[in-house]
DNA sequence: TGTACATCAGTGAACGCGCGTTCACTGATGTAC
DNA sequence: TGTACATCAGTGAACGCGCGTTCACTGATGTAC
């Protein structure tokens, strides 16, 4: 078994600072603004080292989704394991994650969402995502069978939380609130507690 | 007055077949894969023609984003005037036209969208967006008004709305729906229809 | 422990191409008289 | 109605630059004996 990732060696973990880096990058600039030897030039490295780690830009990017998708799923686990027991606690405390997740890692969140989702290409990143998306299918699922969401059909009561959150947080990275009428640390957990008012109201109609 | 765009002059309407033949190539590759010289020679110009009527790319592209704006209000002004006189009904056809300006627009929508939206930028822009977003807030007004939703204040209800919707046109238009397993056109009336029923219930709480 | 060799992560110059943009020009349309 | 001139929308070749990617190389680390 190879150890290939101990620090210490030339540059340290040139791959995972140039992962960092990246993001850092895409998160205040864009994506149209990741140059992959400015990236060197700025991880200490020159132009020619990433290609030692990743064989094009692609795949670059296909690493920041990936980690990306890893770190959505664990904080949506957290927060949902912290929550309160009952199934719409748990969903909130999901949907909270999801749009937490974005504002505080937009670049990753730009990458895993962005046009043409590398997602539907790249087998490892389509089941990292499935991943994530099964979490709130679940506990979507809890709901239900706590009466505490409309039965039938479970597949529309998902897309449309997911819908809810990941607009919000699409909207969001975007700049497309009015940041300047808003409070955003208000309005995040008033429309995602929404989320979780939502169901139950429905089921007991 | 000028009467510039007259049909029937050089090549017609230039200005107008550019935007069009760039929404297509939008919708179906991508931003990215708008590239002016290629744009120029599919209207069946040369490379240099575009520049008499935008300065650069950047007036292209805010041009589209223009008339993006300007449809998207028409398609919901138009769908509410045509639902039923109740407030419910009313923001339901505004839900639904807006993710179905989505599907049936996507390169309008990717272009007045995308990261960094150039609404921010440009002062006629803004204006256009910010006339499509009164259009929801006056339907969840009436709907506060008529006890159809909670009271208080407008705005997270407005937030949470536009919220919905956008987020299943955006998972929509960057192809994140799993779409082998659901049934599009299934899926968009019964998620935007939970719009319809949200605040109501909400209301009745 | 020391020496020879393999491997691997860097260097940095250069290649090459895509593409936005410019520019001197040409030809068509509109206007003045 | 015809002629002279201004204007404007095209042409198409060329510029120039950003940037992804390659390549021959160097130096550091790991391994065999």
């Amino acid at each position: 078994m190879r150890v290939k990732k101990k620090a210490g060696y030339h540059h340290g973990d040139l791959r995972q600072t140039l992962i960092d880096v990246s993001v850092d990058v895409i998160d205040r600039q864009g994506l149209d603004a990741l140059n992959l030897r400015a990236l060197a030039l700025r991880a200490g490295v020159s132009s020619g080292a990433p290609y030692h780690h990743f064989a094009d830009r692609a795949e670059l990017l296909a690493a920041i989704a990936l980690e990306g998708f890893g770190r959505l799923e664990q904080v949506m686990i957290d927060r949902r394991d912290a929550a309160p027991a009952d199934p719409v606690s748990r969903l909130d405390a999901i949907g909270q994650a999801y749009v937490g997740f974005a504002v505080s890692n937009t670049g990753h969140f730009r990458v895993m969402f962005r046009d043409n989702s590398p997602a539907a290409r790249n087998a490892e990143l389509s089941a990292a995502s499935q991943k994530a998306f099964r979490l709130l299918y679940g506990v979507v699922e809890e709901c239900q069978q706590a009466a505490a969401a409309p039965a039938g059909d479970t597949g529309p009561l998902v897309y449309a939380a997911w819908s809810l959150v990941h607009g919000l947080a699409t909207l969001w990275v975007d700049g497309a609130l009015p940041t300047a009428r808003v409070d955003p640390a208000r309005l995040v957990p008033e429309v995602t507690g929404l989320l979780g008012r939502m169901f139950p109201t429905l089921a007991r109609k």
